[in-house]
RNA sequence: GCCCGGGUGGCGAAAUCGGCAGACGCAACGGACUUAAAAUCCGUUAUCCGCAAGGGUGUGCGGGUUCAAUUCCCGCCCCGGGCACCA
């Protein structure tokens, strides 16, 4: 049969359609005897176009995916839309369109793009979360937070746009100003909002990445250990001198006080105001204003005395209090003592105001400085401090907490770095919170049975004034649900975090109508086999999402600590040297790469071009010789496919493409268990096919059938189209994910023998071909006797000779 | 400042357990086919010396361990990312 010519776009239509047509395809089998395996993508912003840095992900995932059937595995693999969000309501702004018409636009759209890509979705169970059926549940799960106390109110600040008169997101904050309104600074004002306690679970947020060891990427644990931050301390109560009030300070260095010269206090520490009055305290409140423009980092420490004395109790002695800028009311106590002499800060702080510097802390084999010229924050040896004097810090530290703890003036305590999670969002496009304000009840909860609270259409979007929401009487003006009374509903939506903290629970029952999902179903689903997406949600989003499972553990909803078992994160996609963006316009969409190469080749370049978790420079070259690769498989199947029947003797070139076609059965099959290096995997194919571009024409009948039917097999997971069509050419019955993954001979793949290096010190000088298992004695032997290896030697005296079987000899002379 | 990654040909990269550095691909060059071009197929391609045979050098830099180091250890430099006055 003379060869085909590769018309992706024909070839690629066709199976499209024949798939989406078959909505089992890719569905997982109910109670199935097949191990299960859960493996997803994280779910994609609509923002309207699909391109090829979701194709990475997507990519990955499918190939595992395909990878998993065909290993006999019934396969979880969903898809769905993180729907809320602010570019919707920007959209609305500008082209005023309601959010919920220009999101759901852009979702068709990029179904149409998924679908033509032709990942192994089962697009039955989608979901959106800007859908009420959805978003219900974020009512629901919120309502038994506050029941737990573990949803609060309390005071926060906001950005501010005086112009706009509105909130705005971080994001809409660019370099200190508003977004629309580029010269205007924004202001910091105090809002009530909603929080959740992820504090309460922090202790266990982070005792639990144990667990996730070897399953999660180093790097996320290291970056999620560190935004948990836990620092064991002490807290210790100054003296307000002259009062019975107590000023509680943190300090991770208790075995330093001795050299607490100071106390400072955060700008914002309840005391301030008490202690600076009149006209000093608007120096207090210009240092709050500062700190709010300011970004972290560049803020010069500034300071205030007070007037007033503190004084310390492990040696009365007695110190001034300050204000200073640099101590933050958010972590520890709002209140620290200064030790010049042992923490850097603090040094340059006293420095400034020339508040005195007193050592106490001597390196082991050194002695305290009779001046100090900077800080020595290592831990030493505690000196001039009563009777912990000689102790070393880690001893003093413990011992002097528990005299703390004994005379009831402090305590160990152990202080975190996450805060809680402020959800409260002043927009429109997300999931209203359920609560109604009634001046007579207070804040009140809405009742179940009268969920969801839906959002309200055809709403005016000017991005000025009040949230869009409060704007509509129907949605604002309720009865209070205790007391009957006219209420107004609140008018705050949710952080979208909340919708992506538990979307994939919902993937296994998406149609539940009277909860969010069937305990049964999680306990057969969960924990996700592999979850796969951008290092860029290591923190937020890989946290939320566990603490949500631990509360909904906690409410009895699953039973599973952890949602993920194993997480993988791949690199970005570059586009000539930088991250793709609208901005630079260099965003290449789905369908242009569709158009150009199709959907097989994208994946394919993809996959190859780099390992999966490295960066990624898509480049059009690499596309086209990802393409030229395929239509080389393609013709070398269609031209042989004929020959799958004729009968024939084994030949030499069956052996050689027989041995190449088992090894790489070995080599694709060890990267999908254990490294995914799938730029490897497919180099390794590629040689795989060079050698039977080699061998084509000898090869015999029934070794031409077994290679087809194999490398279609082995390919499939990578460029699916290609490979279920040609499944067809050779006459089989698809669909290709449902067939046996291609078995691995060891036998078959062997080498015929060994080829053993020979090294005169270190150096490769000549090689051997042995049989496998040659001795030790018979290799050095023959080393010894070659030629090349005598010549090198040169006739000098052997220090020794290192034989390693089947690899190497090194012959070592002297000199 | 602290915590993670990374640094290998003209380019993307490979070397999985300390054992041939550069697999595979891109680009380039040469050949075959063609009236010609494209496509395709075959070949060459780290670098220096050499006509060649062959030899030297080479994985960011400087040391070390080892018969042997891209790989392990110590000290630096550069690039990327995260956190950042966290007491």
């Amino acid at each position: 049969m003379p060869e085909k010519i590769y018309e992706h776009n024909a070839i690629e239509l066709k199976w499209s359609e024949r798939w989406a047509a078959d909505p089992k395809l890719f569905a997982p089998e109910e109670n199935s005897s097949k191990p299960k395996y859960y493996v997803l993508e994280m779910l994609p912003y609509p923002s309207g176009t699909l391109h090829i840095g979701h194709i990475r992900n997507y990519a990955i995932g499918d190939a595992l995916a395909r990878y998993k059937w065909m290993r006999g595995f019934n396969v979880l693999h969903p898809m769905g839309w993180d729907a809320f969000g602010l570019p919707a309501e920007n959209a609305a702004i500008k082209n005023n369109r309601q959010p919920g018409e220009w999101t759901n636009y852009n979702i068709e759209h990029m179904k149409r793009q998924h679908r033509r890509m032709g990942f192994s979705y089962d697009w039955d169970r989608e979901i959106s979360t800007c859908q009420p059926e959805y978003y219900r549940w974020n009512q629901w799960m919120f309502l038994r937070m506050y029941e737990k106390g573990l949803a609060y109110r309390k005071n926060a600040r906001v950005n501010w746009c005086t112009l706009c008169a509105t909130v705005l997101a971080n994001e809409q904050v660019v370099n200190g100003c508003c977004w629309r309104h580029e010269d205007t600074p924004v202001e910091q004002k105090e809002l009530v909002q909603w929080f959740l306690k992820i504090t309460a679970y922090a202790q266990e947020l982070l005792d639990a990445m144990q667990k996730l060891e070897g399953g999660w990427p180093d790097r996320v644990l290291a970056m999620q250990r560190n935004w948990i931050g836990r620092s064991e301390g002490t807290e210790v109560d100054f003296t307000l001198e002259g009062t019975a009030e107590k000023i509680r300070v943190f300090t991770t260095r208790v075995d330093t006080i001795y050299g607490a010269t100071c106390v400072i206090l955060a700008p914002e520490h309840p005391l301030t105001a008490q202690l600076v009055k009149g006209e000093e305290y608007g120096k207090v409140k210009a240092m709050i204003d500062y700190l709010a423009t300011k970004g972290p980092g560049d803020v010069s420490k500034e300071g205030l005395f007070t007037g007033a004395y503190a004084v310390n109790p492990y040696n009365q002695q007695r110190v001034p209090i300050w204000i200073g800028n640099f101590v933050l009311m958010g972590y520890g106590t709002g209140a620290i003592m200064a030790v010049p002499a042992h923490d850097e800060r603090d040094f340059e702080f006293c420095t400034t105001y020339g508040i005195p510097i007193i050592p106490v802390v001597r390196p082991v084999d050194g002695a305290l400085p009779a001046k100090v010229e900077a800080a020595f924050g290592d831990y030493g040896i505690v000196e001039n401090s009563g009777a912990w004097t000689g102790l070393s810090s880690a001893d003093a530290r413990k011992q002097m907490s528990d005299l703390a703890k004994k005379e009831g003036f402090g305590e160990s305590s152990i202080t975190f770095r996450i805060k809680d999670w402020g959800i409260s969002r002043q927009r429109y496009w997300g999931t209203p919170i359920p609560f109604i304000h009634c001046k007579q009840c207070g804040v009140v909860p809405v009742p179940d049975d009268q969920l969801p609270v839906v959002l309200p259409d055809n709403v005016q979007f000017t991005g000025k004034g009040k949230s869009p929401l409060a704007m509509v009487p129907e949605f604002v003006n309720v009865k209070c649900p205790t007391c009957g009374a006219a209420a107004e509903r609140e008018t705050d939506t949710m952080d979208t975090f909340v919708d992506s903290s538990w979307y994939f629970y919902r993937y296994c029952d998406n149609k539940n109508s009277t909860a969010p999902f069937d305990k049964k179903k999680i306990d057969y689903w969960f924990p996700i086999d592999q979850y796969i997406g951008g290092v860029e949600h290591a923190i937020l989003h890989l946290i939320y999402s566990r603490f949500w499972t631990k509360v909904m553990r906690d409410l009895g909803l699953i039973s599973n600590d952890e949602p993920t078992a194993r997480l993988f994160t791949q690199g970005m996609v570059i586009k000539d040297g930088a991250k793709m963006s609208k901005n630079k316009g260099n965003v290449i969409s789905a369908d242009t790469l569709v158009e150009q190469y199709g959907a097989d080749t994208g994946r394919l370049f993809e996959l190859f071009a780099a390992p999966p978790e490295r960066d990624l420079d898509f480049t059009d070259a690499g596309a086209k010789g990802a393409y030229r690769f395929i239509d080389r498989v393609y013709r070398f199947v269609t031209r042989n496919a004929d020959r799958m029947h004729s009968p024939g003797e084994p030949t030499e070139a069956d052996r050689k493409v027989l041995r190449k076609l088992h090894q790489v059965i070995e080599k694709i099959s060890v990267d999908f268990e254990s490294r995914w290096h799938f730029n490897t995997s497919i180099a390794a194919f590629m040689e795989l096919i060079n050698e039977l571009y080699a061998h084509e024409a000898n090869l015999s009948g029934p070794v031409v059938k077994d290679v087809l039917e194999r490398i279609i097999l082995l390919l499939a997971p990578f460029a699916p189209y290609i490979c279920e069509e040609m499944w067809a050419e050779i006459g089989r019955e698809g669909p290709v994910l449902k067939q046996a993954w291609p078995t691995f001979d060891p036998e078959l793949a062997k080498e015929d023998g060994a080829e053993v290096i020979l090294q005169v010190n270190g150096k490769v000088r000549s090689r051997l071909a042995v049989a496998f298992g040659t001795t030790k004695e018979e290799l050095e032997k023959m080393a010894m006797a070659n030629e090349k290896v005598q010549s090198f030697m040169a006739g000098k005296p052997v220090v020794k000779v290192i034989v390693v079987l089947d690899k190497l000899v090194n012959v070592v002379v002297k000199g």
